[in-house]
DNA sequence: GTCTATACTACGATAGAC
DNA sequence: GTCTATCGTAGTATAGAC
């Protein structure tokens, strides 16, 4: 949470600092750390090799570097959203609902937009095999949206669930978000559909608000 | 990718070292095609690096090879219950549903499975950033899942939502399964568990299950 | 701060012994 | 078929000019 005196949105004309930072995002996200070279993400930045040296200390550090930098846009993206949620003794457990339905498109937000496809594939790489990198992308985002929702969740359920499964049905819902952009190839073969324009995100937000609904109207512990 | 090893696509006669594909499917799983050396995976296998060359013609060879290998293995594991499936046609719309829910069965016991770690990984990374592996893997796996599957919710929804909102409830559906294998890491932190044990397993798919049923039970077309 | 030139290492492929 | 030895060519990092 420690804040940097840098705010997004800057009017700098972009130094090269930043457009390999940018490059890093793309690249390291689509190939991971070893398949990108650095001459591959120099050239791409338009730049020398050596200043990923001068300004990062290497390419290990424009890796942290740029897990630092996905935070810093994801929280500067979802930070909005999640301020404007309410404390949960400060509404009633059946008014919980549209909030978390907000976080939801805040997240879809994320997931949809062309641009996060880069930030996004440098996430999952990391989730499947976790480096320094995770702890930095978890502390930034996931441990605090997750604990903002799951407490919603778990407000709106009234103890009618478990805890248990109130987490589980945390899960399930950011299951059917990150499908979207993790499995987005079968997702798209699935749809038949060639990318996902603005009609199609609002058709993917309406079955994921549907289905949330369901979700949370269901109890688990019904089931026969 | 644009090497043309002697195997096209033939059914293998297969005098081939199985534990060098084994080993490929986990490092290729966990680093990717570049982030793993061919020394690295000749000592791995503990063989000599030539013998990729002999058996595969090159590391693209043996990277196309173990998507062949992870088809067939997933095919084997899902075969029986798909075969089990009868064609729509022989059954009532509302007799679809336990159908679907054992096809269910079948994947989230294939993506909780430790054993499917590696090749999950394998097919996670192609899914972000597509080689010809994975047309192979398409084309054995999820064409044929994802045809029975969408067959089954479209018969079960019997005309209630259009054929689009059909497929948003598998993919939907898709979601809640995939989300344990490929955001593993969050998803064991959001249920504060260390791994997935047998008791584990058996909630996830009791919350699947009523998910399923919720999501296949409410009309995208209904919301407000 | 950014470049070019270079040092050094590890890579994939292959030749040839066995 | 499997090994060792070796080739040419990427790779990263660094030194030093500007």
């Amino acid at each position: 949470m420690s804040k940097t005196p840098q705010k997004p949105e800057q009017p700098l004309p972009a130094p090269t600092n930043d457009r390999l930072l940018e490059t890093a995002v793309d690249l390291f996200g689509r190939k991971g750390l070893e398949g990108v070279s650095t001459r591959a993400l120099a050239a791409a930045a338009d730049t020398a090799m050596s200043s990923i040296t001068y300004h990062y200390g290497g390419k290990e550090g424009l890796y942290l570097a740029t897990a630092r930098h996905i935070a810093e846009k994801i929280e500067s993206g979802l930070g909005p959203a999640l301020a404007l949620l309410p404390s949960i003794d400060k509404i009633k457990p059946e008014e919980a609902l549209p909030h978390i339905l907000t976080v939801v498109d805040g997240m879809l937000g994320l997931m949809l937009n062309p641009q996060s496809a880069a930030w996004a594939r440098f996430i999952v790489r990391e989730q499947m095999e976790p480096t320094e990198a995770f702890q930095i992308l978890y502390r930034h985002i996931f441990d605090r949206v997750a604990g903002r929702v799951i407490a919603l969740v778990e407000h709106y359920g009234n103890g009618r669930w478990s805890r248990e499964d109130a987490r589980l049905k945390v899960v399930s819902i950011l299951g059917q978000i990150v499908v979207f952009r993790v499995a987005r190839a079968t997702a798209l073969r699935f749809m038949e559909w060639d990318d996902v324009d603005p009609v199609h995100a609002a058709k993917i937000r309406r079955a994921v608000h549907a289905h949330c609904r369901a979700i949370l109207s269901c109890n688990i512990a019904d089931l026969p």
